[in-house]
RNA sequence: GGCCCCAUCGUCUAACGGUUAGGACACGGCUCUUUCAAGGCCGGAGCACGGGUUCGAUUCCCGUUGGGGCCA
């Protein structure tokens, strides 16, 4: 089995799945899964984007056992190859210029058929064309297309039809002796003896190249299995337009990638029964291409992050802090509360990147505190009241979340207010926010000294709002 | 335009001629609760359409429609 992705973007979720399934497939069958890097196209291929892909691979954990292989260094091999299906009268040189081909392509529209190259090259005898090349004279080489329906027996789809008319000589190597795309790829695949094909949808329609290309080369035809396009929510083939296609961006929006791994197995693949959370080692062990469907599917974040909340909830805290840590701008606290503060927002973040903003807020005060639940919670005697509070917390020598929140409640009823009208504006207080985690929890974590820091700040920051509030 | 592929809840999917069409995400409700989640329970939601084949079609065949891809 082999991936091979070209260096022309950055990895994105469909090449993650395709180079998923391959490897899949490889360790189910135990065969070998190497990669391949397609980066004969020179304008558009980047080193960068190279090592961008290596990387996200890396990261994802899909692990190959040969390569990666560069198609940029084996051109030897393709002129080879080129000249010997030119000698073997399997391909010919055709001396046509572009200009020539455009007038061609012309009048085919004018007359409204379709265009098909004529082909003229084909008749050409082999000494008047080998004369013509060692003059020098530009040429491309064209493949011998066979005047014969072409059958591929697809894993996925079955049997599939391609009447000879629909295809036509189409060049291997262009004139200025550069290899083109489909005749490397059939090229390595042969040399690297490829027996399964792997890969997207997109490249159905280029089969019968193939196929007649192998048949050529004189070379085994491998068993080829398209997959369904991942597609877009607006049901398009899913691009950067459609906001996070790449690995990287899920990556940095703190999706694990086990999470995207076993997201991505299943946008196409059912393992049998109801499960969804599935190790790497159980989908090696059932992968099947039986249960792979052929209909496009399309990318849902939302599942994603829920598989991603899941993978969040089972792993050990010490590892969740591991990933996290990237995202807590503000470091970590000290083990003990670090290793609390992961199990208490567990449940509650998606993401690590979540995740680690919550860990920051354990060692970094609020910048600020959210507009509405501030003009909510702060009335004309909070600050007063949160006062007291602080007063009372400061008396507090065990300091936990049962023994402040017995504090709390004392305050609340001797001031004759509901817990809540303290609760509210301290959870204000203490994160900057009016959601989160149960306040007496985060309060034992941030200690004595920075709850009452905070309470204090935060009472100022209430006078500051209500100066004209006076309470006894 | 030519050729090819695809079609079950909004989304991912199960079903391999006979099922009250199952599960998951999302959505709604209830529960728990100082807030928000998580969890538990409950609920709404689907076989694109038209012809065949068959005792019987979501399932097989053909077409239509819709979506996608490749080539130019």
């Amino acid at each position: 089995m082999r991936f091979a992705p070209s260096p022309t973007g950055s990895l994105h979720v469909g090449g993650a799945r395709t180079a998923l399934y391959n490897l899949l497939f490889a360790r189910h069958e135990k065969g070998t899964f190497l990669l391949r890097i397609e980066d004969t196209d020179v304008e558009r291929s980047r080193d960068e984007l190279i090592s961008q892909i290596l990387s996200a691979m890396e990261w994802l954990g899909l692990e190959y056992d040969e390569g990666p292989f560069y198609q940029s260094r084996r051109y030897d091999l393709y002129r080879e190859a080129a000249d010997r299906l030119v000698s073997e009268g399997k391909a010919y040189r055709a001396f046509e210029t572009s200009e020539e081909l455009d007038a061609q392509r012309k009048a085919a529209e004018a007359s409204g058929r379709a265009y098909r190259y004529s082909g003229a090259g084909r008749e050409m005898p082999p000494d008047e064309s080998d004369r013509r090349a060692r003059e020098g004279q530009r040429h491309v080489v064209r493949l011998k297309m066979p005047a014969e329906t072409i059958v591929v027996d697809d894993l996925i789809r079955g049997r599939v039809e391609f009447p000879a008319e629909a295809l036509d000589d189409f060049v291997l190597v262009r004139s200025d002796g550069h290899p083109l795309y489909h005749f490397c790829v059939c090229v390595d695949d042969t040399e690297m003896r490829i027996t399964h094909v792997l890969r997207g949808d997109d490249h159905l329609a280029n089969t019968p190249k193939h196929v007649a290309l192998f048949r050529a080369l004189g070379a085994p035809i491998p068993k080829f299995a398209h997959l369904g396009m991942i597609l877009g929510t607006d049901r398009k083939k899913l691009s950067k337009r459609h906001g996070a296609a790449a690995v990287e961006e899920w990556r940095d929006l703190g999706i694990l990638p086990e999470a995207l791994v076993n997201f991505l197995a299943l946008l196409g693949w059912a393992p049998g029964g109801d499960r969804e959370i599935l190790s790497r080692e159980e989908m090696e062990r059932e992968f099947s291409l039986d249960r792979v469907g052929p209909s496009p599917s399309v990318f849902e974040p939302e599942k994603l992050l829920w598989m991603n909340q899941q993978y969040i909830a089972r792993m050990p805290a010490e590892e969740i802090l591991n990933r996290s840590l990237p995202f807590s701008p503000a470091g970590l606290p000290e083990a003990e509360v670090a290793r609390k503060a992961v199990e208490l927002h567990r449940p509650r973040v998606r993401t690590t990147v979540e995740m680690g903003r919550a860990l920051s807020s354990y060692v970094r005060d609020p910048a600020e505190y959210e507009p509405e639940g501030f003009r909510k919670h702060v009335k004309p005697d909070t600050a007063a009241h949160l006062e007291d509070l602080a007063r009372r917390l400061e008396e507090v020598s065990d300091w936990s979340a049962p023994s402040t929140e017995a504090a709390l409640r004392e305050t609340a009823e001797k001031a004759g207010i509901s817990a809540g009208k303290l609760i509210h504006p301290m959870r204000l207080a203490l994160t900057g926010t009016t959601v989160g985690a149960p306040l007496f929890d985060v309060v034992e974590l941030l200690g004595k000294d920075t709850t009452l820091l905070r309470l204090r700040r935060f009472v100022e920051a209430a006078r500051a709002a209500a100066p004209q509030a006076p309470t006894s």
